[in-house]
DNA sequence: TGCCTGATGTTCT
DNA sequence: GAACATCAGGCAC
């Protein structure tokens, strides 16, 4: 599969969408070097939903989740974090995939110097792979095409492998079966 | 292991 | 001025 053609896949529901993120690589460039993860973790997003940040309509601060698919919404949260989303869905509908957690694939010095943390801990949060990949408010809007953050899509998951819940750490549609992991996954965040 | 809480700034009402 | 898609450290058990 090519990279038109999931892209073209991200434009269905943000939920199907969200569970074929599942297992594709992310590739950031740090420090020179090309780290890989995997992604393990995802929820999905989208205007229908009290939960989500487009719900109320476009802001300023949501504009970029209206905005065509493939691009990165990146939000600043509780005075101290970040956390980033993969927009999905048709131009002017307002949707996003959340990453949850990543597994590292290759360079994992590079992100356990960046968090100063070992094993699971260093990518197993919105959060914490946002600060261990350097993803901050300036790659708000990024175009996943390019470099120094690129989405390369594998072949998607089979269902058996993966696990469907309802979405954590949110105070709206608590019971939206929207949260997925790939199973038997260490890197996958508790709860 | 599990609960509680402080840190901290942007966004929206 | 309150809410917030979080994390890490501290303490009790």
């Amino acid at each position: 599969m090519d990279y038109a053609d999931c892209f073209s896949e991200l434009s269905d529901k943000v939920d199907a969408a969200a569970k074929r993120l599942l297992g594709a690589v992310l590739e950031r460039k740090i420090d020179g070097k090309i780290v890989r993860v995997k992604i393990v973790e995802t929820e999905a997003y989208d205007q229908t939903d009290a939960a989500s940040h487009s719900y109320k309509g476009r802001t300023q601060r949501t504009n970029v989740m209206f905005g065509p698919s493939g691009h990165l919404y990146v939000y600043f949260t509780y005075g101290m974090h970040y956390c980033c989303n993969v927009v999905v869905g048709e131009e002017g509908y307002g949707a996003a995939v959340l990453i949850r957690a990543v597994e590292p694939l290759d360079h994992e010095d590079v992100l356990k110097k960046r968090r100063d943390r070992q094993g699971v801990d260093v990518t197993n949060g919105p959060a914490k792979l946002c600060q261990a990949l350097e993803i901050d408010k300036r790659l708000n809007g990024h175009d996943l095409c390019k470099s120094p953050l690129k989405l390369l899509p594998q072949t998607p998951l089979p269902s058996s492998e993966i696990v469907t819940t309802a979405r954590i750490g949110i105070s709206q549609a608590k019971d939206v079966p929207w949260r997925f992991y790939v199973k038997n996954n260490r890197y996958v965040s508790k709860k």
